[in-house]
DNA sequence: TTATAAAGTTAGAATATTCTAACAAATTTG
DNA sequence: CAAATTTGTTAGAATATTCTAACTTTATAA
């Protein structure tokens, strides 16, 4: 039985391995800020539990057994998240606080039961897909709206960062999952763009905001595939 | 702020002082199953946080912010267990477990909305007192079946024990709270009494299962108060 | 009222998680 | 490629929570 700290390192793992490909022991310290000591002992006893493949001075990768394990972690805070929103009504900006907590309840049924509430969602709030109980993440296959050309009508699906200001400031613009955009125009100098959608005819946002803003293509963007 | 831990002492604390006037160390560690050098070491530490008052081979008893604190984590419980069984439909026999674990977080908002979505309920799933946030407890003025003479009606309302296999037992038998009880006898043998209520006019609960169904009569009960 | 039992305390140790300081290996770069 | 930098490791210590063993104090009872 992985402690509450064992499950925030593998899921720390989890998502570093699932965004690069190798893993190093200062990225995993930085990742939970904590000092690279601490990342080095806790590595090992991942290690004892079968979770972790370790050796001296080399990346980190996760077990099966972990990989499943971290992915049952994510799937509950996913879960949780969309729980909150959906069923308590919270706010998308105010749920991750609650939900680290919560991922770490030992309670399968309980999960279930928000899984079969929800309608057995597929992914988050903020558009992060939601692992099934085989710890299998369904591969999105978003692009940030910073590279759709102007012209373009695209769909907002998921966000790349969730932080709690980020959120807010998408809530200040009336911007939220599932909303149609169309880019009217890039600026090249500071990466910006003109962006229209309901009631914005013409808003424009600055690159890094456009950077994490997942969409999708609305032609024939789920056809082929 | 207080560890899960320490949250568990406060708790057993505050059930203790509830249930009997003095609470002794002995009491406290074998309530939480742990050692009476670890219910020491505690002890001591909880009054280091202002939370116990304690002296050498005195009973023990909790400070004002003590006893809010505890009442504070009671209430989280309870509001849990009502929440688990009212909005996500679990039976009561199965909530404790889960609410055990989800008294631990922290986060106002939630169980605030939870409040809020069960039309702040005064007590929990098994009859037992909802602490407001001051930390005050209704005091219940119930008294236990066994001692309801034969002929007399009365209310189930609470329970004083809630272990899963009393709860089972109590399923098994069509109970549930709120029900109205016909005491037909009593047995003064073994304290069994035969009991009616609705499709079952004439059951036969031992003395063991009176003694922990709560009821209050159904006359001018709530009259002169 | 002394002797026995029960309750409480202290000392010392184990595990988990964290740290700083000191050192070693690997990588980058002039 | 050798020097400098970054990354990783070990050693040793702190805190929280728990234990057993040994001892002391308080309560019970013959």
């Amino acid at each position: 039985m992985a402690s509450p700290t064992e499950e925030n390192y593998l899921k720390a793992l989890f998502n570093l391995a699932n965004s690069q490909g190798e893993i190093t022991l200062s990225e995993l310290a930085s990742r939970l800020e904590v000092s690279l000591p601490t990342a080095n002992s806790m590595v090992k006893s991942l290690q004892k539990s079968n979770w972790l493949n370790y050796e001296k001075y080399k990346p980190l990768t996760l077990t099966p057994e972990g990989r499943r394990l971290a992915a049952s972690i994510i799937r509950k805070h996913r879960l949780t998240e969309m729980f909150l929103v959906d069923v308590m009504k919270f706010g998308w900006e105010e749920v991750h606080e609650v939900a680290e907590q919560i991922e770490h309840i030992h309670a399968p049924k309980f999960f279930d039961r928000m899984d079969e509430m929800l309608g057995y969602p597929v992914s988050d709030p903020h558009g992060s897909p939601i692992p099934d109980i085989e710890g299998k993440l369904e591969q999105q296959s978003y692009v940030p709206l910073s590279s759709v050309l102007p012209g373009q009508k695209v769909q907002l699906l998921a966000l790349s960062n969730s932080s709690a200001e980020f959120l807010e400031f998408l809530n200040s613009r009336g911007l939220s999952l599932g909303l149609t955009l169309s880019v009217i125009s890039t600026e090249r100098f500071d990466q910006s763009m003109v962006i229209g959608y309901l009631e914005h005819p013409s808003e424009s946002l600055s690159g890094i905001v456009c950077e994490r803003l997942l969409v999708r293509g609305l032609q024939a963007a789920s056809a082929a595939s």
